[in-house]
DNA sequence: ACTCAACGTTGCGGACCGACAAACTTCTTT
DNA sequence: AAAGAAGTTTGTCGGTCCGCAACGTTGAGT
């Protein structure tokens, strides 16, 4: 079994271009392990005790206030690493980490991560633009909801699970997971009420198809024209 | 001139620590500069030539979009380091800087950048840390976009300036540079009319005194309670 | 096959807040 | 001192979008 992942991890960009002894000594000090949609693999908060690759699944970081409402902070998809909250100088990690459909994960103790930075030149260039790529994505979203219409939001959001989670099918690109309104409706910070109608709305033009946790986009061309301008082509 | 900005370079969390030679060094390789206030220290999507410190003043990071819009993605306060977009991964800079008061700065090339990473421990530790307070703001702010009124946002974004450019008075607590109800309304997304008419409405309810271009937090408390629960006390 | 819970759809009323407009104040410039 | 620019205040209007409510649909478990 660790022989799949020995010339998986090989092509990953964090372990690029390792010998393949080194490989072997990564993965023996690794931590497999699955989980299965909807379980919590690390709370928001909760000491930052591991640092994770993703090998295959979508993981859901989240982040909840006060009065209980949730917020979808990004999406991890595979070949990711996820939970590294020392690379930014955490000691705890700033989001919840939820499985969104069935995850397969390898996770090493923070305390390999000094060494890991130090061994691997491209496991700590591939950690920075990582974080570099996550925090590009929040600027952007904070630019979004600043200027952009409800609407609008709610077409990049979708945009962006598709760049993140998209998959190719014979009537366009499907969302690769189960994904709720609620889901989306957390990310493009709205309620599920207002996407459904928008989900509708654009099922009637053809945009997009969608059935119980699964959307299609169906006209993606015509969906990122309406995300920059608010009006379908 | 440089004997003062010596021991203060000693001082700062990045080369807190450091012997004087080593500090001298550091130094005679930086650009010391001056803006004065709207100067562009540099653009957003230019080439990251260079990383720096500040020393004193205040410095705005904005994001404009293609319509015009402008965002405030985050103040720097004195001590510390920006423009490391090297930190993330990045070769060019992911927002213009602009000095929003009289800054004094220092200027390295980024070139420089991974040999400060290794000699000089503190550093790396502080560039990603500060990186994750700055994640960590934005992360904030998506959640209050995401799930607080506009009165909530106002209030939030009014109270990060206070913690990263408080200063006591007399009668409270004063932002320490010169901040508009546009750039204001540019940090919580809205408009500078709505701005206007909550510190209107705030400084009836004595929590705040605004003249042109300046603004007192006279009862930080109550614009603390209000900007959780969105009541006064 | 039936039950129940989770998920999704749709209509309606109204609050919030942005757009437009106009006047006023403060500071800078010459 | 006068003119002009930049910043602020305030009012009115209307659209967007949220909350509420009710109902419909899908799928999982027994």
């Amino acid at each position: 079994m660790n022989r799949l992942d020995n010339t998986l991890l090989a092509l990953l960009p964090p372990f690029k271009g390792l010998e393949s002894g080194q490989i072997r000594e990564i993965l023996d000090q690794a931590q497999p392990c699955r989980f299965s949609t909807g379980e919590t693999i690390f709370g928001e908060g909760n000491d930052a005790e591991n640092f994770f690759l993703l090998l295959d699944g979508y993981v859901r970081a989240v982040r909840i206030t006060e009065d209980g409402d949730q917020v979808v902070a990004l999406h991890v998809s595979s070949g990711q690493l996820f939970g590294i909250a020392r690379a930014i100088g955490r000691t705890t990690y700033p989001a919840s980490a939820i499985a969104a459909a069935e995850c397969v994960v390898l996770g090493w103790p923070m305390r390999l991560w000094d060494g890991f930075v130090a061994k691997y030149p491209r496991f700590a260039t591939e950690t920075y633009s990582t974080v570099g790529r996550r925090m590009g994505e929040l600027n952007d979203r904070i630019v979004e909801m600043s200027t952009l219409h409800v609407e609008q939001r709610v077409a990049n959001a979708i945009l962006r699970l598709v760049q993140q989670a998209g998959r190719k099918t014979d009537h366009g690109i499907e969302i690769d997971f189960a994904i709720t309104r609620q889901d989306v409706a957390e990310m493009a910070g709205t309620t599920l009420h207002t996407v459904s109608r928008l989900l509708s709305a654009w099922q009637k033009g053809g945009i997009v198809e969608s059935r119980r946790k699964h959307i299609v986009v169906t006209a993606p061309h015509k969906l990122v024209v309406f995300a920059e301008t608010g009006r379908f082509p």
